[in-house]
RNA sequence: GGGGCAUUAACUCAGUUGGCUAGAGUGUCACACUGGCAGUGUGGAAGUCAUCGGUUCAAAUCCGAUAUGCUCCA
């Protein structure tokens, strides 16, 4: 009892959040649980989930018992992100009080240990004496059996619910609302939840609450599910019973607070409510007055939190993947508080600081990362504002022509080119235009929106055949860290049609082949047997199984191959990606400890390194970092590879951890001296096999973050003599020269001043031309005619000469030709007036006098130009344009 | 990965079937006005029209490639 004793002080006052948090995991502990850190909502290993979106996901390995968890019990609070795929809730959140895209789900987990009884008894005692919830408000769900699986009612969880709960309040659930699956096949079982009743006294007698047990009542709501996974489901579908049973429990934290905290809203628990404040400060609006405001106002709360957490976990907006959907979630948020807070600057990043007050305590990685979300954020902000302007002016244009033509329903087509090329959204689009008392052909727009889609469907489509199984009990394994060559067994493979391109992924049982991961790419090489040789031209991971592309398949597919890897390739990969380390360890010394890699690209060329530093590197900074990495190169510091280390020892080491492990991974550590990093890549036995380092660029890739780009060993090499041999090329060219940049700069000088003087020259040879053709004027009729060959060398100088002209005398009329590269060139100018008044239209002229020279043009009435072939025709076509005057 | 769009002066942008030796506003510089500032007026400078190639008598404009950015879809 003394666990209740000590939650009871707390109980008093009203529980903040962040107390709630506590007990859960305190109560656990106590519980014998181990409490581990939540894992990354950003997912980067499993194509076949972007986010985390539950709390079991980071334990996926061990229900599916490809890996032993080190404990038997544990809890924890995982961040989860529900955007994409099958739950999708971004579109409702905001209009309702209980949907997030972010939220944290609570949960206490049994890996072959306790199971129904401590599940039930621990959640009860939980609910009911730590957090003193009503014992009278609750519900308790059951599975009824399945005719279909042959599986029996829960009766076990039934009799121990009889403990705490009356038979009444004691419900069966079916086969969709209590028994859970992770897919078609795995672990499942079916699962209990408690249901919660929160109307007041009066709803109440109208209806008892039994009767909304899960009928999506907002106030009769579900608040914890407890899995017990006792099953696997084989591919026919048949159930077979789990030698170790497990159990799985999922509790929303944000509904739990609002429950505790006695609230009927998700947004007015001090979860929300501060940020929510804060956004009233900054809008001059209040929150609760107007519906339409209290939904951006929960639009912009939630989005701030998925947009924050997403970023400390390196996972930055962008226009690709993952990032595009973060980049989504902040633009929506954006839009909101644009149309309803009347918001038109940036101010969603101001809120990052309250953010940091609520969560800040239980997610210190908000706090460590605060200036680069905050600048992150502010960027976004700020482009898609600009998206937003432009988009208006594109729209106010179409608002116009609309109105001149009296039209009243917009074209589907022209809104769809708003929103997919000016990335307008439609629902914005939708109310500028009502407002104008328009409305938007939405089928035309939908319609344009499936041929979007299904092209890059088309695009993007992938054949992949089943795998074939060679050797069912052979396991695969990388021993590429010690061998470059081994005999290795084909286990699987499978055809795949990418575009018309037909390729081959071979899976082995032993592979020397190192995957692409970890910003490493994935070696090449072949596989042979004495009969042929087949190419590997990639090595790829996919759900941590190693697949090997060719362009063919072996014929005898079941021999044993020698495995062979490109040793060159991998070797100057391996150089790269071991500079890498040192160089992300020299940015730390010498930029500072803010220094976090965003993202990283070894290959055999080139190593590529992004990384959070708020300015451009000085050309001091660099080349100190050049010298750094250099001299640590000179010291040949020697490898020390542990493998198969627990996260909290490699942490404790000092390593430098980057997102994407999870707990309960043994990681490999990487260390170079003081250089001590997490990874599963490949790298040199001591820093001298880098040989030299030298960086390439430095730049800019987002707000706050940084890219260099950087060569070692055989490149750097050849980098340099590439430099030398150019700088003893130019060096060739002036033979005397001391002085090289001296001199090159007196060339410069020299050739500006040439330029300069041939200007001259040209311009006055232009003059003397034209004084010349000015003593040529024939006046017939008031018109002064010039009708002249010229020689010159370019077209652009007989333009130049016909301005002049024009500018120069009134009542011309000039026409020339000149012979330049064996083609004539004819040009004709007529003065403004004499356009006007006597109607002469230098476009039709010269289309008539090019017949002469073999030849076509045009202009305007004003000026026109014409070119052909046949130089001999030069004085006829002269001749003829005269013609026009009469 | 696949589409769409853009790239013109320091900045924001015009430039209508190819033909004003490329324009506006802001900024900048000079001068003038005003007691000072805010400002007003006059005048000036500033552009390889992203790059490369092609079509054409003629390309900022049309076509192709490249680069960069924006955007939508997967």
């Amino acid at each position: 009892m003394s666990i209740i004793l000590h939650f009871c002080k707390k109980i008093i006052q009203m529980m903040t959040s962040i107390e709630i948090r506590k007990t859960f995991t305190d109560f656990f502990e106590f519980k014998k649980h181990k409490i581990v850190p939540s894992a990354p909502m950003v997912i980067k290993d499993d194509p076949s989930l972007m986010f985390t979106n539950a709390g079991m996901n980071q334990f996926k390995d061990i229900f599916l018992g490809n890996k032993v968890s080190t404990y038997n019990r544990i809890a924890d609070t995982q961040k989860c992100l529900r955007v994409s795929g099958k739950h999708n809730d971004l579109e409702e959140v905001g209009h309702d009080t209980y949907h997030h895209t972010m939220f944290e789900m609570l949960g206490n987990w049994s890996f072959g240990d306790y199971f129904k009884k401590e599940a039930i008894d621990w959640a009860w005692e939980y609910l009911t004496e730590v957090l003193k919830i009503d014992k009278n408000n609750l519900y308790a769900t059951v599975f009824e059996g399945s005719a279909e699986d042959g599986t029996e009612a829960d009766t076990e969880a039934k009799e121990i619910w009889k403990k705490y709960l009356p038979d009444n309040r004691i419900l069966y659930g079916n086969k969709k609302d209590n028994f859970w699956e992770m897919g078609a096949g795995g672990p499942c079982g079916p699962c209990s939840e408690i249901h919660i009743d929160l109307r007041d006294e009066v709803e109440k007698s109208k209806i008892s609450g039994r009767e909304l047990v899960n009928k999506d009542h907002h106030l009769v709501i579900e608040i914890w599910n407890l899995v017990f996974i006792q099953y696997n489901r084989k591919k026919n579908g048949e159930l077979e019973a789990l030698p170790a049973k497990h159990v799985d429990t999922g509790m929303g934290f944000e509904r739990l607070c609002m429950v505790v905290q006695n609230k009927k809203s998700n947004y007015d628990t001090d979860v929300f409510q501060p940020v929510i404040q804060k956004i009233s400060d900054l809008s001059g609006v209040k929150y609760g007055v107007r519906k339409e405001t209290d939904v951006a106002m929960r639009v912009i709360a939630d989005h701030l939190r998925a947009v924050s957490f997403s970023i400390t976990d390196g996972q930055l907006p962008s226009n690709t993947g993952a990032g595009y959907v973060i980049r989504r979630i902040l633009r929506r948020a954006v839009r909101y508080a644009y149309t309803f807070l009347e918001m038109k600057e940036p101010f969603i990043n101001k809120l990052v600081d309250r953010l940091i007050d609520v969560m800040g305590d239980a997610f210190p990685e908000l706090i460590n990362q605060k200036d680069i979300i905050q600048k992150v954020i502010y960027e976004e902000e700020h482009s898609f504002l600009r998206t937003l302007e432009k988009g208006i002016r594109l729209l106010d244009k179409i608002i116009e022509t609309e109105k001149v033509s009296n039209q009243k329903v917009v074209e589907g087509a022209a809104v769809f080119l708003l929103y997919d090329t000016y990335g307008f959204p439609y629902d914005l689009t939708e109310l500028i235009l009502r407002e104008q008392g328009l409305k938007i052909d939405k089928s035309g727009f939908d319609e344009a929106m499936e041929i979007q889609k299904s092209i890059s469907k088309d695009a993007a489509i992938e054949e992949k055949d089943d795998w074939i199984v060679l050797r069912e009990e052979q396991n695969e394994e990388f021993i590429g860290y010690d061998h470059l060559q081994s005999s290795v067994k084909i286990t699987r493979y499978r055809k795949v049609n990418t575009k018309g391109n037909e390729l081959y992924h071979l899976v082995f049982n032993y592979t020397p082949f190192y995957a692409e991961s970890g910003g490493q790419v994935g070696d090449i090489g072949f596989i042979e047997t004495p009969e042929e040789k087949i190419n590997i031209v990639d090595t790829q991971k996919e759900h941590n199984v190693i697949i090997h592309i060719s362009n063919e398949l072996p014929k005898n597919i079941n021999e044993t191959f020698k495995a062979v890897v490109n040793t060159e390739k991998r070797k100057l990969t391996m150089a790269n990606h071991s500079a890498t380390h040192i160089m992300h360890k020299a940015l730390k010394e010498i930029l500072g400890n803010h220094v976090e890699q965003k993202g990283s690209l070894v290959d055999e060329n080139k190593l590529r390194f992004d990384f959070s530093h708020f300015q451009k590197m000085t050309d001091d900074e660099i080349t100190a970092v050049e010298h750094l990495v250099n001299k640590k190169i000179r010291e040949n510091i020697s490898l020390f590879e542990q493998r198969s280390v627990p996260m909290d020892e490699a942490k404790e080491m000092g390593a430098t951890a980057l997102f994407g492990e999870k707990y309960g991974d043994l990681v490999r550590v990487i260390q170079f001296g003081d250089s001590i990093e997490l990874c599963g890549g490949t790298h040199v036995n001591a820093t001298g096999e880098i040989g030299f380092f030298k960086i390439l660029s430095e730049s800019a890739v987002a707000a706050g973050i940084r890219r260099i780009e950087a060569v070692t060993s055989v490149e750097a090499e050849k980098f340099i003599y590439e430099k030398l041999r150019f700088i003893n090329e130019i060096q060739m060219l002036y033979k005397s020269s001391k002085d090289l940049k001296i001199s090159i700069e007196k060339t410069i000088e020299e050739n500006k001043e040439l330029k300069r003087q041939i200007e001259e020259f040209e311009k006055e040879k232009l003059k003397l031309l034209k004084q010349e053709l000015k003593g040529k004027i024939n006046t017939i009729n008031g018109i002064n005619i010039i009708c002249e060959q010229v020689f010159v060398n370019n077209a652009l100088q007989i333009k130049d000469l016909a301005y002049q002209l024009k500018g120069e005398i009134e009542n011309l009329f000039f026409a020339t030709a000149a012979e330049i590269e064996s083609k004539v060139n004819l040009t004709i100018m007529i003065s403004d007036n004499l356009v006007k008044q006597k109607g002469l239209n230098a476009g039709i002229i010269i289309r008539e006098a090019a017949k002469e020279i073999k030849g076509s043009g045009g202009g305007q009435a004003g000026y026109a130009s014409a070119g052909g072939s046949d130089t001999s025709g030069i004085a006829r076509a002269l001749k003829k344009t005269l013609e026009f005057l009469n």
